[in-house]
DNA sequence: GCACCCTGGGAAAGTGTTTTCCGAACGGAT
DNA sequence: ATCCGTTCGGAAAACACTTTCCCAGGGTGC
């Protein structure tokens, strides 16, 4: 067949209908068709090789069949994870997902909203977490606003305080969950690799984990806490970090999964044992690093039912009054990497 | 701001010019404005908060400013390698990319492709290697002429054998050298998770490992070569059913990382010890596996830039008379999961 | 047998851009 | 002053659809 480009007024003047009626036949309408049209124009539209002009139909409708995904970082598994559930309800919908990614820029993500405004994207779902700027936020919150004022729906994974639905991990409690089982299994010194300090996530599992402890009676000394990027490498960095200044924990919270995959690597390149050198644990449950050896203690969250979720949020459901908050509950996993500490 | 719905013609009439003058200044165009005229044009829709309408754009223009990516599945790794680089290459370019998922389903390839016709996507990259069917190589070869003889470009990674431009590795060489790498370090017997047995990929790389070990004189039980999905759980599942049937192999080559990440938890499961009781390669190198331990012996392949060639295959070069080939090597990479079979 | 409603077909008016074509103005060369 | 060649602004015609509005025809209720 001689390629694209056979327009609906080609179909209908092949079938010898109106454009009207061929448009009602092929792209859906709420009016009927007569049956013998229909056919009709079905079978010229089939002979003909037609293919709806989703411009058109985007332009004419003013709503497109286009929705967003913006991450920081397709590669990062955790992303991945989520693209994956956000996709299968895009799909689900019938609907085409955009990939965005900002490479961590708040920048970015502002011009990725504007051109998803562009294309009448019908929905958008922002996944990765904010930073605690002020500036940047209000800045996200207006771009939502106007996106939502168009009649676009916005959802998050995991970050709060945005006017949009929100699907958001309990990081507070769970990290706070893991530490007391941490204690449970006999540990009273700590080091946490906290990722960077701004960023909310970040932030909130320290918190959580660090008030479990107090709880707990057991203080951090200060340089036990490092900071670091929010990746793989960035925990191995900072493992060596606190290795270098010399530490006596005996368990180690890195606040994510990856970032305690650097650790777990900084720690065997320094000739340590985990666990009975020191103990490990992480947050996620990334499910690419379930094979891990020793296997990561971590607390899980359901990573791409929470993008599933989140593109329910922002497809299905009508818009609300106020902003949808989904709480997901973490769960604590213990597996090798954390054991009771070596009786010293 | 009052959210969206500006449109260029209220930015023409508060510039107090015409359609076209505003529509030359803001969205570009070979013909100059003049520098009052200019500014006019820019302030108005600054201040009336100015967003070009992307399907009006693409129906005017007849080309739209996204491109394509189908995979098999974001959530695997190796895919989301690929699909990093993709974004990055069309980020450079200024377009977006539109993720579509096929669950390995040759049938959605289909229909993401048509979807992506239809919206005028201005290339389309597909990764996820081949079945050997015919008949849905075929379709698909359709497909892609169709796409292609509306303007629209497509290149493929992992893929001969289509009318496109392709960015193959040299599974066969690759999966030769490591075998010959394995030879070296002393091993005479192998199995072999050889994945599914019509995929390309899988068959290229079991007939290159196999025709070195031909080469060195080594040949093979054939309940040593044993087919199953291209998974971690089929790596897992297909390794306890050659632990289930018995085997006397000093050495287990999974066809790819996931599948041999699946070799080793099952391994581990049964209580083997790798390298010592048996070694275990791979094949990708994918950056998330590497801290695996022990480290996984593999073929590298430079995923990401993968993608991002393919990318600029599509979008950088002009459409060539014959499909253009990048062919990519892989690099053996021998690590700890592979060490010279103890003395028996 | 007549008024009425309902079904289904078609003409035409949007939808927001780009781009072609035309014409005016202006500048420099003669 | 005239002529030609640029340069730049605007009117209007695409672009490929959807949808509103109008109208014809046929069935129903009395």
């Amino acid at each position: 067949m001689g390629g694209g480009y056979v327009t609906l007024e080609q179909v209908a003047r092949h079938a010898g209908v109106s454009l009207a009626t061929a448009s009602r036949v092929l792209n859906g309408s709420t009016r009927q068709v007569g049956r013998k049209l229909r056919d009709r124009v079905t079978a010229s539209a089939h002979e003909l090789g037609y293919l709806a002009n989703a411009s058109a139909q985007t332009l004419a409708r003013n709503t497109s069949s286009l929705v967003g995904l913006i991450v920081h970082d397709i590669a990062d598994p955790y992303f991945s994870s989520i693209a994956s559930g956000v996709t299968r309800s895009a799909e689900d919908e019938g609907l085409i997902v955009v990939l965005g990614t900002t490479g961590r820029t708040p920048q970015r993500e502002l011009e990725l909203l504007a051109t998803l405004r562009s294309h009448r994207a019908r929905a958008v779902v922002l996944a990765g977490s904010r930073t605690v700027d002020d500036e940047s936020t209000r800045r996200l919150a207006d771009e939502i606003t106007m996106f939502a004022a168009r009649g676009g729906r916005v959802a998050c994974v995991s970050q709060e305080g945005l006017p949009a639905d929100t699907v958001v991990p309990d990081n507070r409690n769970g990290a706070a969950e893991l530490a007391r089982a941490l204690v449970g299994q006999g540990h009273r010194r700590f080091a946490i690799l906290a990722g960077p300090t701004d960023l909310r996530t970040a932030r909130e599992r320290l918190d959580g984990f660090h008030g479990a402890l107090a709880g707990a009676g057991i203080s951090l000394a200060p340089h036990d806490v490092v900071h670091g990027a929010f990746t793989r490498d960035g925990g191995y960095e900072s493992t060596r970090r606190l290795l270098a200044a010399g530490t006596d924990a005996t368990c180690l919270f890195a606040v994510n999964d990856v970032m305690a995959t650097g650790a777990m690597a900084a720690l065997r390149d320094a000739g340590l044992r985990v666990p009975r050198d020191l103990s490990v644990a992480g947050f996620d449950d990334i499910p690419t690093l379930r094979d891990l050896t020793p296997a990561l203690s971590t607390v899980r969250l359901p990573l791409e039912w929470m993008g599933e979720e989140a593109a329910r949020l922002a497809l299905r459901e009508e818009a609300a009054e106020a902003p949808r908050v989904v709480a997901v509950a973490g769960e604590v996993v213990l597996r090798e990497s954390t054991a009771p500490p070596a009786a010293d």
